[in-house]
DNA sequence: GGCTGTGAACGGCTTCACAGCG
DNA sequence: CGCTGTGAAGCCGTTCACAGCC
Protein backbone atom coordinates (compact mmCIF):
# COMPACT_ATOMS: atom_id res chain seq x y z
CA UNK A 1 0.00 0.00 0.00
CA UNK A 2 2.58 2.50 0.92
CA UNK A 3 5.83 0.97 0.95
CA UNK A 4 7.32 3.60 3.11
CA UNK A 5 10.87 1.76 4.20
CA UNK A 6 12.77 -0.76 3.24
CA UNK A 7 11.15 -3.86 3.35
CA UNK A 8 12.97 -6.67 4.26
CA UNK A 9 12.54 -9.88 2.17
CA UNK A 10 11.71 -12.31 4.30
CA UNK A 11 8.77 -10.32 5.18
CA UNK A 12 7.52 -10.11 1.24
CA UNK A 13 8.15 -14.24 1.25
CA UNK A 14 5.79 -14.43 3.96
CA UNK A 15 3.06 -12.63 2.35
CA UNK A 16 2.24 -15.20 0.40
CA UNK A 17 1.65 -17.54 3.00
CA UNK A 18 -0.27 -15.35 4.81
CA UNK A 19 -3.02 -15.11 2.20
CA UNK A 20 -2.91 -18.65 1.50
CA UNK A 21 -4.64 -19.03 5.00
CA UNK A 22 -6.88 -16.03 4.75
CA UNK A 23 -8.10 -17.67 1.49
CA UNK A 24 -8.94 -20.51 3.36
CA UNK A 25 -10.49 -18.48 6.74
CA UNK A 26 -12.35 -16.65 3.91
CA UNK A 27 -13.87 -19.75 2.07
CA UNK A 28 -14.71 -21.28 6.04
CA UNK A 29 -17.11 -18.36 6.47
CA UNK A 30 -14.74 -16.32 8.91
CA UNK A 31 -14.85 -12.85 8.98
CA UNK A 32 -12.42 -11.90 11.84
CA UNK A 33 -8.96 -12.94 12.76
CA UNK A 34 -6.39 -12.23 14.99
CA UNK A 35 -2.53 -12.04 14.64
CA UNK A 36 -2.53 -15.02 17.40
CA UNK A 37 -4.65 -17.10 15.38
CA UNK A 38 -2.53 -16.54 11.70
CA UNK A 39 0.14 -17.70 14.59
CA UNK A 40 -1.16 -20.77 14.88
CA UNK A 41 -2.02 -21.62 11.46
CA UNK A 42 1.45 -20.73 9.62
CA UNK A 43 3.20 -21.37 13.10
CA UNK A 44 4.91 -17.73 12.44
CA UNK A 45 4.64 -15.79 16.02
CA UNK A 46 2.15 -13.02 16.21
CA UNK A 47 4.80 -10.51 16.62
CA UNK A 48 5.96 -10.88 13.07
CA UNK A 49 2.98 -10.99 11.75
CA UNK A 50 2.03 -7.76 13.22
CA UNK A 51 5.00 -6.30 12.21
CA UNK A 52 4.84 -7.70 9.23
CA UNK A 53 1.75 -5.81 8.09
CA UNK A 54 2.40 -2.82 10.02
CA UNK A 55 5.26 -1.89 7.55
CA UNK A 56 2.80 -1.25 4.98
CA UNK A 57 -0.46 0.41 7.56
CA UNK A 58 -2.50 -0.15 10.10
CA UNK A 59 -4.87 -2.85 8.86
CA UNK A 60 -5.92 -4.25 12.10
CA UNK A 61 -8.78 -3.09 15.09
CA UNK A 62 -7.35 -3.13 18.65
CA UNK A 63 -9.05 -5.46 20.77
CA UNK A 64 -10.56 -7.14 17.51
CA UNK A 65 -8.23 -8.41 15.00
CA UNK A 66 -8.37 -8.01 11.34
CA UNK A 67 -10.71 -8.23 8.62
CA UNK A 68 -10.22 -11.48 6.67
CA UNK A 69 -11.15 -10.08 3.48
CA UNK A 70 -9.59 -6.81 4.07
CA UNK A 71 -6.49 -7.69 4.63
CA UNK A 72 -6.47 -10.77 2.19
CA UNK A 73 -7.50 -7.88 -0.44
CA UNK A 74 -4.72 -5.44 1.07
CA UNK A 75 -1.63 -7.78 0.39
CA UNK A 76 -3.04 -9.01 -3.14
CA UNK A 77 -2.64 -4.95 -3.72
CA UNK A 78 0.47 -5.09 -1.92
CA UNK A 79 1.86 -7.99 -3.84
CA UNK A 80 0.91 -7.06 -7.21
CA UNK A 81 -1.84 -9.83 -7.88
CA UNK A 82 -4.77 -7.87 -7.34
CA UNK A 83 -4.91 -7.01 -11.19
CA UNK A 84 -3.82 -10.15 -12.35
CA UNK A 85 -0.99 -9.62 -13.93
CA UNK A 86 0.96 -11.85 -16.65
CA UNK A 87 3.42 -14.10 -16.49
CA UNK A 88 5.39 -14.79 -19.37
CA UNK A 89 6.89 -18.80 -19.34
CA UNK A 90 9.85 -19.76 -21.24
CA UNK A 91 10.42 -23.35 -21.53
CA UNK A 92 7.55 -25.95 -22.50
CA UNK A 93 9.13 -28.91 -20.97
CA UNK A 94 7.81 -31.09 -17.71
CA UNK A 95 8.69 -28.05 -15.36
CA UNK A 96 7.15 -25.55 -17.74
CA UNK A 97 3.95 -27.08 -18.14
CA UNK A 98 3.96 -27.94 -14.12
CA UNK A 99 4.08 -24.47 -13.88
CA UNK A 100 1.55 -23.61 -16.43
CA UNK A 101 -0.79 -26.13 -14.44
CA UNK A 102 -0.73 -24.57 -11.73
CA UNK A 103 -1.31 -21.45 -12.70
CA UNK A 104 -4.15 -22.14 -14.06
CA UNK A 105 -5.55 -24.58 -11.71
CA UNK A 106 -4.91 -22.54 -8.59
CA UNK A 107 -6.22 -19.23 -8.55
CA UNK A 108 -2.74 -17.81 -7.65
CA UNK A 109 -3.61 -13.81 -8.68
CA UNK A 110 -1.41 -14.31 -11.74
CA UNK A 111 -2.40 -14.80 -15.38
CA UNK A 112 -0.77 -17.34 -17.79
CA UNK A 113 0.66 -15.19 -20.34
CA UNK A 114 2.64 -16.20 -23.24
CA UNK A 115 4.40 -19.48 -23.52
CA UNK A 116 7.88 -19.98 -25.00
CA UNK A 117 10.18 -22.11 -26.86
CA UNK A 118 12.91 -22.59 -28.39
CA UNK A 119 12.83 -25.87 -30.13
CA UNK A 120 11.14 -25.85 -33.01
CA UNK A 121 9.01 -28.90 -32.80
CA UNK A 122 7.35 -27.57 -29.29
CA UNK A 123 7.18 -24.03 -31.00
CA UNK A 124 3.68 -23.00 -32.78
CA UNK A 125 2.72 -26.44 -31.25
CA UNK A 126 -0.12 -26.09 -27.97
CA UNK A 127 1.07 -26.86 -24.33
CA UNK A 128 -2.17 -27.24 -21.58
CA UNK A 129 -4.02 -25.04 -24.49
CA UNK A 130 -1.61 -22.25 -24.69
CA UNK A 131 -0.11 -21.55 -28.17
CA UNK A 132 4.07 -22.40 -27.51
CA UNK A 133 5.79 -19.45 -29.38
CA UNK A 134 9.37 -19.65 -31.13
CA UNK A 135 11.66 -18.03 -28.77
CA UNK A 136 12.94 -15.32 -30.99
CA UNK A 137 9.51 -13.62 -30.30
CA UNK A 138 10.82 -12.96 -26.43
CA UNK A 139 11.75 -9.45 -26.38
CA UNK A 140 8.88 -8.50 -29.20
CA UNK A 141 5.68 -10.00 -27.30
CA UNK A 142 6.75 -8.92 -24.06
CA UNK A 143 7.50 -5.57 -25.03
CA UNK A 144 4.21 -5.67 -26.91
CA UNK A 145 1.88 -7.36 -24.11
CA UNK A 146 4.00 -4.72 -21.33
CA UNK A 147 5.10 -8.78 -19.56
CA UNK A 148 6.77 -7.24 -16.15
CA UNK A 149 6.87 -11.33 -14.93
CA UNK A 150 8.55 -14.11 -16.33
CA UNK A 151 9.51 -17.71 -15.45
CA UNK A 152 12.66 -19.49 -16.60
CA UNK A 153 12.75 -23.10 -17.53
CA UNK A 154 15.26 -24.00 -19.95
CA UNK A 155 18.21 -26.26 -19.84
CA UNK A 156 21.70 -24.29 -18.16
CA UNK A 157 22.90 -23.59 -21.86
CA UNK A 158 20.00 -21.64 -23.43
CA UNK A 159 19.03 -19.29 -19.58
CA UNK A 160 21.47 -16.72 -20.23
CA UNK A 161 20.38 -15.66 -23.80
CA UNK A 162 16.49 -16.29 -22.76
CA UNK A 163 16.85 -14.04 -19.99
CA UNK A 164 18.80 -11.38 -21.81
CA UNK A 165 15.63 -11.28 -24.56
CA UNK A 166 13.16 -11.16 -21.75
CA UNK A 167 14.86 -8.23 -19.62
CA UNK A 168 15.17 -6.68 -23.41
CA UNK A 169 11.55 -6.63 -23.47
CA UNK A 170 11.36 -4.82 -20.04
CA UNK A 171 10.62 -7.87 -17.95
CA UNK A 172 11.12 -6.61 -14.22
CA UNK A 173 11.14 -9.84 -11.80
CA UNK A 174 12.42 -13.65 -13.15
CA UNK A 175 11.99 -16.79 -11.28
CA UNK A 176 14.57 -18.88 -12.89
CA UNK A 177 14.88 -22.71 -12.63
CA UNK A 178 17.81 -23.35 -14.92
CA UNK A 179 21.14 -24.08 -12.63
CA UNK A 180 22.73 -20.77 -13.77
CA UNK A 181 22.80 -17.81 -11.65
CA UNK A 182 21.40 -14.87 -13.97
CA UNK A 183 21.48 -10.94 -12.87
CA UNK A 184 20.90 -7.88 -13.98
CA UNK A 185 20.82 -4.62 -12.15
CA UNK A 186 17.23 -3.05 -12.89
CA UNK A 187 15.69 -6.89 -12.61
CA UNK A 188 14.48 -9.22 -9.74
CA UNK A 189 15.73 -12.10 -10.40
CA UNK A 190 14.63 -15.40 -7.87
CA UNK A 191 17.13 -18.12 -8.90
CA UNK A 192 15.77 -21.17 -7.82
CA UNK A 193 17.71 -24.89 -8.94
CA UNK A 194 16.13 -27.74 -7.73
CA UNK A 195 18.91 -29.82 -7.71
CA UNK A 196 21.13 -27.79 -5.76
CA UNK A 197 17.54 -27.74 -3.07
CA UNK A 198 17.83 -31.38 -3.43
CA UNK A 199 21.60 -31.18 -2.59
CA UNK A 200 21.06 -28.70 0.54
CA UNK A 201 18.02 -31.13 1.60
CA UNK A 202 20.74 -33.79 1.91
CA UNK A 203 22.56 -31.86 4.18
CA UNK A 204 19.87 -31.45 6.97
CA UNK A 205 18.89 -35.27 5.97
CA UNK A 206 22.11 -36.65 7.39
CA UNK A 207 22.09 -39.12 11.02
CA UNK A 208 23.45 -36.66 13.15
CA UNK A 209 24.36 -37.26 16.99
CA UNK A 210 23.14 -34.33 18.56
CA UNK A 211 18.60 -33.18 17.79
CA UNK A 212 17.44 -32.26 14.41
CA UNK A 213 17.38 -29.04 13.16
CA UNK A 214 13.92 -27.45 12.79
CA UNK A 215 12.63 -25.56 10.11
CA UNK A 216 14.07 -22.90 7.40
CA UNK A 217 13.87 -23.22 3.97
CA UNK A 218 12.48 -21.23 0.70
CA UNK B 1 33.63 -32.65 7.79
CA UNK B 2 33.10 -31.67 11.22
CA UNK B 3 30.21 -29.69 12.03
CA UNK B 4 31.81 -28.14 14.86
CA UNK B 5 29.52 -24.71 15.55
CA UNK B 6 25.68 -24.35 14.46
CA UNK B 7 26.17 -24.24 10.82
CA UNK B 8 23.64 -21.00 9.34
CA UNK B 9 21.04 -21.93 6.76
CA UNK B 10 22.18 -19.41 4.52
CA UNK B 11 25.99 -21.10 4.73
CA UNK B 12 24.72 -24.77 3.29
CA UNK B 13 22.40 -23.11 0.83
CA UNK B 14 25.60 -21.84 -0.87
CA UNK B 15 27.54 -24.72 -0.77
CA UNK B 16 25.46 -26.16 -3.36
CA UNK B 17 26.19 -23.45 -5.68
CA UNK B 18 30.00 -23.62 -5.14
CA UNK B 19 30.36 -27.36 -5.63
CA UNK B 20 28.45 -26.10 -9.39
CA UNK B 21 31.52 -23.94 -10.25
CA UNK B 22 34.23 -26.33 -9.02
CA UNK B 23 32.77 -28.98 -11.41
CA UNK B 24 32.78 -26.82 -14.12
CA UNK B 25 36.13 -25.30 -13.12
CA UNK B 26 36.90 -29.56 -12.72
CA UNK B 27 35.59 -29.91 -16.21
CA UNK B 28 37.94 -27.04 -17.49
CA UNK B 29 41.31 -28.73 -16.34
CA UNK B 30 41.50 -26.00 -13.46
CA UNK B 31 43.66 -27.77 -10.84
CA UNK B 32 43.34 -24.31 -8.32
CA UNK B 33 40.89 -21.96 -7.53
CA UNK B 34 40.85 -18.87 -5.16
CA UNK B 35 38.33 -17.43 -3.20
CA UNK B 36 38.52 -14.77 -5.14
CA UNK B 37 37.73 -16.26 -8.63
CA UNK B 38 34.97 -18.31 -7.05
CA UNK B 39 33.58 -15.14 -5.68
CA UNK B 40 33.37 -13.97 -9.54
CA UNK B 41 31.91 -17.01 -10.40
CA UNK B 42 29.31 -17.20 -7.63
CA UNK B 43 29.00 -13.18 -6.97
CA UNK B 44 29.28 -14.38 -3.59
CA UNK B 45 32.15 -11.89 -1.43
CA UNK B 46 35.14 -14.05 -1.25
CA UNK B 47 35.04 -13.25 2.90
CA UNK B 48 32.00 -15.01 2.78
CA UNK B 49 33.21 -17.86 0.76
CA UNK B 50 36.33 -18.19 2.79
CA UNK B 51 33.87 -18.10 6.01
CA UNK B 52 31.67 -20.58 5.00
CA UNK B 53 34.13 -23.25 3.89
CA UNK B 54 35.79 -22.27 7.38
CA UNK B 55 32.77 -23.93 9.40
CA UNK B 56 33.72 -27.25 8.37
CA UNK B 57 37.46 -26.70 8.63
CA UNK B 58 40.73 -25.50 6.86
CA UNK B 59 40.73 -26.47 3.12
CA UNK B 60 42.84 -24.32 1.48
CA UNK B 61 46.78 -23.08 1.32
CA UNK B 62 47.68 -20.06 2.08
CA UNK B 63 49.21 -18.18 -0.90
CA UNK B 64 47.70 -20.25 -3.02
CA UNK B 65 43.92 -21.29 -3.10
CA UNK B 66 42.01 -24.36 -2.84
CA UNK B 67 42.34 -27.25 -4.32
CA UNK B 68 39.35 -27.73 -6.88
CA UNK B 69 39.29 -31.66 -6.65
CA UNK B 70 39.85 -31.58 -3.07
CA UNK B 71 37.49 -29.27 -2.15
CA UNK B 72 34.43 -30.59 -4.53
CA UNK B 73 34.84 -33.68 -2.53
CA UNK B 74 34.70 -32.26 0.48
CA UNK B 75 31.68 -29.97 -0.08
CA UNK B 76 29.88 -33.71 -1.60
CA UNK B 77 31.26 -34.77 1.98
CA UNK B 78 29.60 -32.13 3.89
CA UNK B 79 26.38 -32.43 2.27
CA UNK B 80 26.24 -36.33 2.42
CA UNK B 81 25.94 -36.75 -1.10
CA UNK B 82 29.00 -38.21 -1.90
CA UNK B 83 27.70 -41.55 -1.62
CA UNK B 84 24.87 -40.80 -3.78
CA UNK B 85 21.70 -41.46 -0.94
CA UNK B 86 18.20 -42.31 -2.39
CA UNK B 87 15.17 -39.70 -2.98
CA UNK B 88 12.07 -40.78 -2.30
CA UNK B 89 9.29 -39.44 -4.54
CA UNK B 90 5.80 -39.03 -3.32
CA UNK B 91 3.21 -37.73 -6.76
CA UNK B 92 4.33 -38.75 -10.34
CA UNK B 93 2.70 -35.73 -11.74
CA UNK B 94 4.70 -32.88 -14.10
CA UNK B 95 6.34 -31.67 -10.96
CA UNK B 96 7.13 -35.28 -9.84
CA UNK B 97 8.41 -36.39 -13.20
CA UNK B 98 10.30 -33.03 -13.81
CA UNK B 99 11.95 -34.37 -10.80
CA UNK B 100 12.77 -37.39 -11.67
CA UNK B 101 14.18 -36.32 -15.32
CA UNK B 102 16.77 -33.57 -13.28
CA UNK B 103 18.04 -36.17 -11.03
CA UNK B 104 18.20 -39.19 -13.80
CA UNK B 105 20.16 -37.06 -16.14
CA UNK B 106 21.96 -34.15 -13.99
CA UNK B 107 24.49 -36.32 -11.91
CA UNK B 108 23.67 -34.22 -8.68
CA UNK B 109 24.88 -36.99 -6.26
CA UNK B 110 21.44 -38.11 -5.61
CA UNK B 111 20.07 -41.33 -6.95
CA UNK B 112 16.34 -41.85 -7.44
CA UNK B 113 14.52 -43.93 -5.11
CA UNK B 114 10.84 -45.40 -4.49
CA UNK B 115 8.37 -43.43 -6.32
CA UNK B 116 4.67 -43.33 -5.33
CA UNK B 117 1.22 -42.11 -6.25
CA UNK B 118 -2.07 -42.53 -5.06
CA UNK B 119 -3.57 -42.83 -7.99
CA UNK B 120 -4.28 -46.28 -8.80
CA UNK B 121 -4.05 -45.73 -12.69
CA UNK B 122 -0.36 -44.29 -12.27
CA UNK B 123 0.71 -46.87 -9.13
CA UNK B 124 2.34 -50.08 -10.72
CA UNK B 125 2.54 -48.61 -13.83
CA UNK B 126 6.03 -46.88 -14.98
CA UNK B 127 6.93 -43.25 -15.13
CA UNK B 128 10.43 -42.28 -17.00
CA UNK B 129 11.40 -45.68 -16.59
CA UNK B 130 10.77 -45.93 -13.12
CA UNK B 131 8.13 -48.18 -11.12
CA UNK B 132 5.77 -46.66 -9.67
CA UNK B 133 4.08 -47.76 -5.81
CA UNK B 134 0.83 -47.45 -4.59
CA UNK B 135 1.51 -44.75 -1.34
CA UNK B 136 0.12 -47.53 0.63
CA UNK B 137 3.63 -48.94 0.57
CA UNK B 138 5.57 -45.48 1.39
CA UNK B 139 6.24 -46.56 5.14
CA UNK B 140 6.89 -49.81 4.35
CA UNK B 141 9.41 -49.43 1.42
CA UNK B 142 11.13 -46.02 3.17
CA UNK B 143 11.83 -48.12 5.93
CA UNK B 144 13.25 -51.32 4.44
CA UNK B 145 15.68 -49.36 1.77
CA UNK B 146 16.78 -46.97 4.65
CA UNK B 147 15.39 -44.06 2.57
CA UNK B 148 16.37 -40.33 4.71
CA UNK B 149 15.52 -38.14 1.88
CA UNK B 150 12.28 -37.46 0.02
CA UNK B 151 10.12 -34.72 -1.96
CA UNK B 152 6.42 -34.21 -2.06
CA UNK B 153 5.09 -33.59 -5.15
CA UNK B 154 1.08 -34.32 -4.69
CA UNK B 155 -2.12 -31.99 -4.28
CA UNK B 156 -2.77 -30.41 -1.16
CA UNK B 157 -5.13 -32.27 0.35
CA UNK B 158 -2.80 -35.32 0.39
CA UNK B 159 0.47 -33.97 1.55
CA UNK B 160 -0.39 -34.20 4.98
CA UNK B 161 -1.07 -37.87 5.34
CA UNK B 162 1.92 -38.75 2.82
CA UNK B 163 4.30 -36.55 5.00
CA UNK B 164 3.20 -38.69 7.87
CA UNK B 165 3.70 -41.95 6.44
CA UNK B 166 7.40 -40.73 5.35
CA UNK B 167 8.22 -39.54 8.34
CA UNK B 168 6.66 -43.12 10.18
CA UNK B 169 9.22 -44.17 7.51
CA UNK B 170 11.85 -42.76 9.38
CA UNK B 171 12.82 -39.93 6.23
CA UNK B 172 15.01 -37.51 8.27
CA UNK B 173 14.74 -34.71 5.48
CA UNK B 174 11.49 -33.20 3.23
CA UNK B 175 10.97 -31.01 0.50
CA UNK B 176 7.70 -30.42 0.18
CA UNK B 177 5.81 -28.75 -2.96
CA UNK B 178 2.20 -28.87 -1.54
CA UNK B 179 0.74 -25.42 -0.58
CA UNK B 180 0.89 -26.91 2.84
CA UNK B 181 3.27 -25.98 5.97
CA UNK B 182 4.51 -29.51 6.52
CA UNK B 183 6.39 -29.84 9.74
CA UNK B 184 8.01 -32.05 12.58
CA UNK B 185 10.12 -32.08 15.70
CA UNK B 186 12.37 -34.38 13.99
CA UNK B 187 12.21 -33.73 10.62
CA UNK B 188 13.74 -31.27 8.48
CA UNK B 189 11.01 -29.54 6.12
CA UNK B 190 11.23 -27.07 3.68
CA UNK B 191 7.77 -25.89 2.27
CA UNK B 192 8.89 -24.55 -1.36
CA UNK B 193 5.49 -23.79 -2.89
CA UNK B 194 5.49 -22.69 -6.29
CA UNK B 195 2.36 -20.81 -6.58
CA UNK B 196 3.89 -18.56 -3.12
CA UNK B 197 6.95 -17.89 -4.36
CA UNK B 198 5.55 -16.73 -8.06
CA UNK B 199 3.48 -13.83 -5.62
CA UNK B 200 6.18 -12.80 -4.25
CA UNK B 201 8.42 -12.34 -7.35
CA UNK B 202 5.06 -10.26 -8.33
CA UNK B 203 5.66 -7.77 -5.89
CA UNK B 204 9.30 -7.53 -6.79
CA UNK B 205 8.00 -6.89 -11.00
CA UNK B 206 6.07 -3.90 -9.81
CA UNK B 207 7.15 -0.75 -11.11
CA UNK B 208 8.17 1.50 -8.54
CA UNK B 209 9.05 5.23 -8.61
CA UNK B 210 12.60 4.05 -6.32
CA UNK B 211 15.78 2.21 -7.71
CA UNK B 212 15.04 -1.56 -8.27
CA UNK B 213 16.30 -3.86 -5.41
CA UNK B 214 19.02 -6.65 -5.99
CA UNK B 215 19.31 -10.15 -5.48
CA UNK B 216 17.63 -12.54 -2.88
CA UNK B 217 15.81 -15.83 -3.14
CA UNK B 218 16.21 -18.94 -2.81
C1' DG C 1 53.31 -10.68 -2.29
C1' DG C 2 49.34 -13.70 -2.44
C1' DC C 3 45.73 -15.87 -0.31
C1' DT C 4 43.57 -18.14 3.61
C1' DG C 5 41.45 -18.14 8.20
C1' DT C 6 39.29 -15.41 11.84
C1' DG C 7 38.20 -12.09 15.61
C1' DA C 8 35.70 -7.52 15.62
C1' DA C 9 32.53 -4.30 13.89
C1' DC C 10 28.41 -3.69 11.51
C1' DG C 11 23.67 -4.14 9.99
C1' DG C 12 19.35 -6.16 9.59
C1' DC C 13 15.74 -9.24 11.09
C1' DT C 14 13.40 -11.12 15.10
C1' DT C 15 11.87 -11.12 19.85
C1' DC C 16 10.56 -8.64 23.75
C1' DA C 17 7.97 -5.49 26.26
C1' DC C 18 4.64 -2.22 26.43
C1' DA C 19 2.01 1.85 25.08
C1' DG C 20 -2.35 2.88 22.67
C1' DC C 21 -7.07 2.09 21.31
C1' DG C 22 -11.59 -0.27 21.34
C1' DC D 1 -9.57 -6.71 29.25
C1' DG D 2 -8.23 -7.86 24.24
C1' DC D 3 -5.50 -7.14 20.52
C1' DT D 4 -2.85 -4.09 17.55
C1' DG D 5 1.17 -1.23 16.56
C1' DT D 6 5.95 -0.10 17.74
C1' DG D 7 10.31 1.41 20.03
C1' DA D 8 14.18 -1.23 22.33
C1' DA D 9 16.90 -5.12 22.99
C1' DG D 10 18.82 -9.24 21.36
C1' DC D 11 20.57 -12.28 17.95
C1' DC D 12 22.56 -13.87 13.89
C1' DG D 13 24.76 -13.50 9.54
C1' DT D 14 27.70 -10.50 6.69
C1' DT D 15 31.48 -7.29 6.07
C1' DC D 16 35.75 -5.47 7.57
C1' DA D 17 40.36 -5.66 8.82
C1' DC D 18 44.25 -8.11 9.68
C1' DA D 19 47.20 -11.83 11.47
C1' DG D 20 49.29 -16.12 9.73
C1' DC D 21 51.35 -19.12 6.38
C1' DC D 22 53.21 -20.27 1.61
Amino acid sequence: MKPTRRIPAATISRLPLYLRELEELTAGGEDVVSSRVLSDLTRFTSEQIRKDLAYFGAFGRRGIGYSVRHLAASIRQILGIADEPELALVGAGRLGTALLRYLSRRHAGLAVGPVFDSDPKKAMGSVEGYTVLPADAITEEVQRRQIRLAAITVPAPAAAQVFAALVAGGVRAVLNFAPVKLQHPDVFVNNLDLATELQALAFYGQLREGKADEGAGA
